[in-house]
RNA sequence: GGGCGAUUAGCUCAGUUGGUUAGAGCGUUUGCUUUACACGCAAAAUGUCGGGGGUUCGAGUCCCUCAUCGCCCACCA
């Protein structure tokens, strides 16, 4: 695969990303199988929508998955990432159908119920499943060779034998119930599928007229169109104003019907008039006065929310909110408008079709959760399963402790067809897995059920179960699971409620919720706003590595991402980074041959930049290690980006420079180490970011064609920082040195290539010793023509007034021969002093404080005295060339 | 109504169990074609850590309270 030419200077991903992927997949690298010499990780993707493309929030999601599943099986476990789509009942459905729609001119009707679903497989089979091959070019190394369906037959299987089970058990069980009914899908939905949205709407406030002609009572309502199923109206048995008229009737409007006045605990005296209409075909509240008092149910609306015969004629067919005008025209030509109030109020709408929902009841199969919540609740209560961030785990205890009954029918032909039977001359009902054998015209439940009711199984439905196969045995249940929170209800759940009830065991043992991802404004995304980026354009202008670096390394943990495509230059830049630094160890000759491992005689006698990086990546091996244990994706993006650009490009590659230019066993040496630790780097950045590290560890040599990155282990710590903290310190210290005289030359407006020449006055002897040997480094480093370093002070009789910086290691000055602003000097240290004062005031009152003595950790007090210490020494310094100035 | 989160540099955000002088990227300013990289190098400036109170030797970090913004759940005849 690879081929050794010149890098060239500028970084280009499309074509490195399009020759990988296909590479790593024909090389059955994504392939994972039970192995029992290795420890097993898995992961199962939530299985987007087959109508489903690409957004921004699947990348995310999918790469922080890629990243978990990268990362271990560098670290040597046998890994699998199950990945699949799910039928999307509803939605893919209305996809379909519109495509008929336009295509064919034709509808679901039209084909009826077996035709239509052959469209729908065929439509799926043309243009369903996108988002797995847009997946793919985002670098997701997923086990395609397990790629399932929720449709597919064993996962169909699986459906059949829970419902089954669950019937069984009795917490499935069919009924009549108020239910949520989408107009537009024209069929009940979930309780979870219905969101609430705050609009603008109006009270209005009716007169219905008593019987007797004695008066009439006024009740408020936002959906007057209901009134026709009216068939009461309560008043509280305690209210002084109305409970005498308890037992009489009132005429209903815009009807012939009488209804009665009722007492119940349902109207509240306080609110509004203290008469509220029941309607207990429209409204679940009014459903249970209804029950209460043995009210008639009158539904009065068809399926598409029209209005249906109960309303009359001059009402029937039209569509609910035509209804609604037309009613309260009628009932203010009548006189019985009292008045109407504009409210801003919570209406629920259909998730999937965005319109309003109808509470309507009617018979629906569902199932109770009670028992099934038990041991899930369990599960995340004792830790067993853990929820990162932690709080969402409120969120959950909350609902599954109210847990209500799933309504699971839905009324539309894409999806696992209820497998209940009924028996319509004897009305026997027949579950089971396969249709009654026993004689009979058994006619089949028409509904199908939630899509969820498959998702709900998916960790273990996608190894095969219900057969006993070696993939659940070795890779149930799986190890983390990474998914969006808005889904903590639909789908986490409900998977913890199936795992724990037809497994026997948890499906997950981590659940990571990603942040949700907003534009620059702080907006959703959608499709309608127009905010909503297209992966694979943004792909295409920055790459995938660069989209997967940036992402990660912008997303906090557990709040939402501001995102805009102007931020992956963060990705891009890192990625040409890091090019241009192998780009430039290309150039300085072949690869050692120890860039695996480094051989004893060269760890003995590395130099201390050598060290203090080797150091420096074991610190950010560490901090990565722990960072993505605790599931800190940004940390550990953060933490690499650092190691990187800063300690290996800025410092390290720049100091290495010096025994580079040397030569021999010199040169030799320095490679050695430069391959060692960009050798490491390029596993540590793996899986952030896969193209690019698997091509530069070809093509620098790393790797052979029939290898991969994907494969070699995981850096680990090799303990170097451990090793001499005094001569890491020392390295710091030149280093600071460093930036104090490029401080000088920049003060000076002294361009940075000009060669100068800098006096250094050492603090002792110690420090003199190593600058001198460091000397070297510091002349490449500081662009300088020379430096002279001593322990005695600087004089400016011979080399004239000089600026100057104190550090640590000691002060470094800048002769100017007359170019000096005596004033800009003078006001530098007089600054410098003052802080210098202010903190040495501020420590020694510490210090001072007999209860900071007594209380502080010993090594806090220590640490505080040693600063002090510095400090003064640095006062001290700093007034002596204050002095020198005078 | 119940719950959760956010508020830190001009912008977007880091800041692990409380412990020196609060950081990064972008943007801004200055100087640079220095033996990879202008998708770059070097350097600089900007903060009463939302307000108030408390605990503590010590608070951006813990507690209380207020304000603003956002999300979730419930309810709304």
């Amino acid at each position: 695969m690879s081929t050794r030419e010149p890098l060239p200077r500028a970084y280009e991903p499309a074509a490195v990303e399009a020759k990988w992927y296909p590479h790593w997949e024909k090389s059955g690298y994504f392939h994972g199988k039970p192995n029992p010499q290795k420890k097993p990780y898995s992961i199962v993707i939530p299985p987007p929508n087959v109508t489903g493309i690409l957004t921004l929030g699947h990348v995310l999601n999918n790469t922080l998955q890629d990243i978990l599943i990268r990362y271990h099986r560098m670290k040597g476990e046998e890994v699998c990432w199950f990945p699949g789509t799910d039928h999307a009942g509803i939605a893919t459905e209305a996809r379909v159908e519109k495509y008929l729609r336009q295509k064919e001119n034709t509808s679901r009707d039209q084909l009826g119920r077996e035709e239509f679903i052959r469209r729908v497989w065929q439509w799926k089979g043309e243009f369903g499943g996108k988002i797995i091959r847009q997946l793919r070019t985002l670098g997701c190394s997923c086990d395609w060779e397990r790629e399932r369906f929720t449709m597919d037959e064993g996962l169909s299987a699986a459906v059949r034998k829970v419902f089954v089970e669950l019937y069984n058990k009795g917490y499935i069980y069919r009924g009549q119930r108020m239910i949520n009914w989408c107009p537009v899908a024209k069929s009940a939905l979930s309780d979870e599928e219905v969101i609430y949205k705050d609009v603008a709407g109006k009270f209005y406030y009716f007169r219905y007229p008593l019987s007797d002609n004695s008066g009439y009572l006024v009740v408020a309502t936002t959906r007057p169109e209901t009134m026709f199923g009216d068939t009461a109206v309560a008043v509280n048995p305690e209210d002084e104003r109305y409970k005498h008229l308890i037992g009489k009737t009132v005429k209903l409007p815009l009807t012939d019907r009488e209804i009665p006045i009722i007492g119940d605990v349902h109207a509240d005296p306080t609110k509004g008039t203290g008469c509220v209409k029941i309607t207990p075909a429209h409204d679940p509240n009014d459903f249970e006065v209804g029950k209460r008092h043995n009210l008639e149910v009158i539904n009065v609306m068809n399926p598409d929310a029209t209005l249906n015969a109960r309303a009359g004629k001059e009402f029937e067919g039209l569509d609910r909110f035509a209804a609604r005008d037309k009613a309260v025209r009628m009932m203010e030509e009548q006189g019985l408008l009292e008045k109407v109030e504009d409210i801003r109020h919570a209406v629920g709408y259909s998730e999937r079709g965005d319109v309003p929902i109808e509470t309507l009841v009617s018979y629906q199969w569902f199932c109770n959760m009670k028992e099934l919540a038990k041991p899930a609740i369990e599960a995340v209560q004792s830790g067993k399963i853990k929820f990162h961030p932690e709080r969402w785990s409120k969120t959950y205890f909350h609902w599954m402790e109210n847990i209500q009954d799933w309504c699971i029918s839905r009324q539309i032909w894409w999806g696992h067809r209820i497998p209940a039977w009924y028996n319509d001359a004897t009305g026997e009902v027949y579950v089971g897995e396969e249709a009654p054998t026993s004689p009979g015209e058994w006619r089949q439940e028409e509904d199908v059920l939630d899509t969820w009711f498959s998702s709900w199984l998916w960790p273990f439905s996608i190894m095969g179960w219900p057969e006993k196969t070696e993939e659940l045995k070795y890779f149930y249940p799986t190890c983390d699971l990474v998914t969006g929170p808005d889904i903590i209800f639909f789908w986490v759940a409900r998977m913890i409620m199936a795992g724990c009830e037809f497994m026997k065991e948890i499906p997950f043992r981590n659940v990571y919720f990603t942040s949700i991802i907003r534009d620059e404004l702080g907006r959703k995304l959608s499709k309608s706003l127009g905010n909503s980026p297209d992966p694979l354009d943004v792909i295409a202008e920055y790459g995938a590595d660069a989209l997967r670096f940036t992402i990660t390394y912008i997303a906090p943990v557990g709040m939402d991402i501001r995102y805009s495509n102007e931020k992956c230059e963060i990705g891009k830049t890192f990625a040409n980074k890091l090019w241009n630094a192998c780009r430039f160890r290309q150039m300085q000759g072949d690869t050692s041959a120890h860039f695996r491992a480094l051989p004893e005689d060269i760890v003995a006698n590395v130099s201390g930049d050598e060290r203090w990086m080797l150091a420096k990546l074991d610190a950010a091996i560490d901090s990565i290690d722990t960072a993505i244990a605790e599931f800190r994706f940004h940390s550990a993006a953060h933490e690499v980006y650092d190691l990187v650009w800063s300690s290996f490009c800025d410092w390290f590659i720049e100091a290495e420079k010096v025994p580079m230019r040397a030569g021999g066993a010199e040169k030799e040496r320095a490679l050695a180490v430069l391959d060692y630790a960009l050798y490491r780097i390029l596993r540590l950045l793996h899986p952030f970011m896969p193209f690019i590290t698997e091509e530069l560890a070809h093509q620098m040599g790393f790797l052979g064609d029939e290898e991969t990155i994907m494969f070699e282990p995981y850096p680990e710590d090799d303990a170097f920082r451990n090793a001499d903290a005094a001569a890491l310190a020392r390295i710091d210290g030149k280093f600071e040195l460093v930036r104090a005289g490029r401080f000088l030359k920049a003060s000076y407006n002294l361009p940075d290539g000009k060669k100068v020449k800098f006096f250094v006055k050492a603090v002792d002897a110690e420090s003199l010793a190593f600058l001198e040997s460091e000397k070297a480094s510091m002349l490449s480093l500081l662009n300088a023509e020379e430096i002279e370093i001593s322990l005695a002070d600087y004089d400016p009789a011979v080399n004239g007034a000089a600026p100057s910086q104190v550090c640590a290691l000691g002060t470094v000055y800048l002769p100017l021969a007359g170019l000096i602003d005596i004033a800009a000097e003078k006001a530098k240290l007089e600054k410098q002093k003052k802080e210098l004062t202010g903190w040495i005031a501020g420590t020694k009152a510490r210090l001072g404080n007999e209860k900071f003595l007594a209380k502080a950790p010993e090594n806090v007090v220590a640490d505080t005295k040693a600063q002090l210490a510095a400090m003064e020494e640095k006062l001290a310094r700093t007034n002596e060339l204050l002095d020198s100035l005078k």
